[in-house]
DNA sequence: TTAACTGCAAAGTTTTTGCATCCCC
DNA sequence: GGGGATGCAAAAACTTTGCAGTTAA
């Protein structure tokens, strides 16, 4: 039996809507500076409860554990100058295609781009 | 100047011709059989190294950073039953689709595929 | 010879766990 | 009141780093 918890809500509001994909110490973080009681294994164990429901997704990125509010299917394009990772529509359905060659079954597929993003193209680089 | 070592050659050759991504500490467990001398840190320090030459990728999954000696471009498949990694084609070209719609610069893609592999649909669940 | 590489151990990072306390239901 | 959730600190898991000794070129 689930039970509400401020520090949960607080969680999920400070994740929703924001597309940079924080890791959980960043979430922490800034979470601490509302909730100076707030602990890290809070944040944690929450994060990990939220990923089990689904209601949140966990990308693991070399160097970083990020989290992302956004549970439908998307992929992610990762730039490669700041680190940035932004959400990519999935233009192309490449499940058929990938089930098609596969004795397993495929349920889901997302995809890692990786390149310059536009903010650094910008900059000339 | 890169000097030839019997750890990284060793590294190298048990990493080579497999299918199975295994991670450091697998690697570091076979080899210190063989080379009971061998330190973990070896291991670690060659296999980023390796990694920065091009010579095998690090594939980071949740739970585990996985070693793989195919660097030219394919895709993975993740099975949910027993956890294996497989390797995928990259059947579809979705980079140039990819590009299309956004205006940062595209250089390379990988796709993960999540379900259940081959071996485990056999035993039907 | 000498710069790269190793082994070892210590330290670092990130995440998990044990446990007493707290607080929804 | 009872069980889930929290905070804290200790521990765990994994990887990196410092350093003295070793080895390839």
């Amino acid at each position: 039996m689930v039970k509400y918890s401020k520090q949960r809500e607080a969680i999920k509001q400070k994740l929703i809507g924001r597309t940079d994909h924080p890791t959980a110490e960043t979430l922490y973080a800034e979470l601490k500076t509302e909730m100076p009681n707030l602990s890290a294994a809070t944040v944690y164990r929450n994060l990990s409860q939220l990923e089990e429901w689904g209601e949140i997704h966990r990308i693991v990125v070399e160097g970083a554990t990020r989290f992302d509010p956004n549970v439908q299917p998307h992929s992610h394009f990762f730039c490669r100058k700041c680190g940035a990772v932004l959400d990519m529509k999935d233009d192309v359905d490449i499940l058929k295609q990938a089930q098609s060659n596969f004795s397993g079954k495929v349920e889901s597929c997302t995809s890692r781009f990786y390149g310059i993003c536009p903010e650094c193209m910008d900059m000339n680089n």
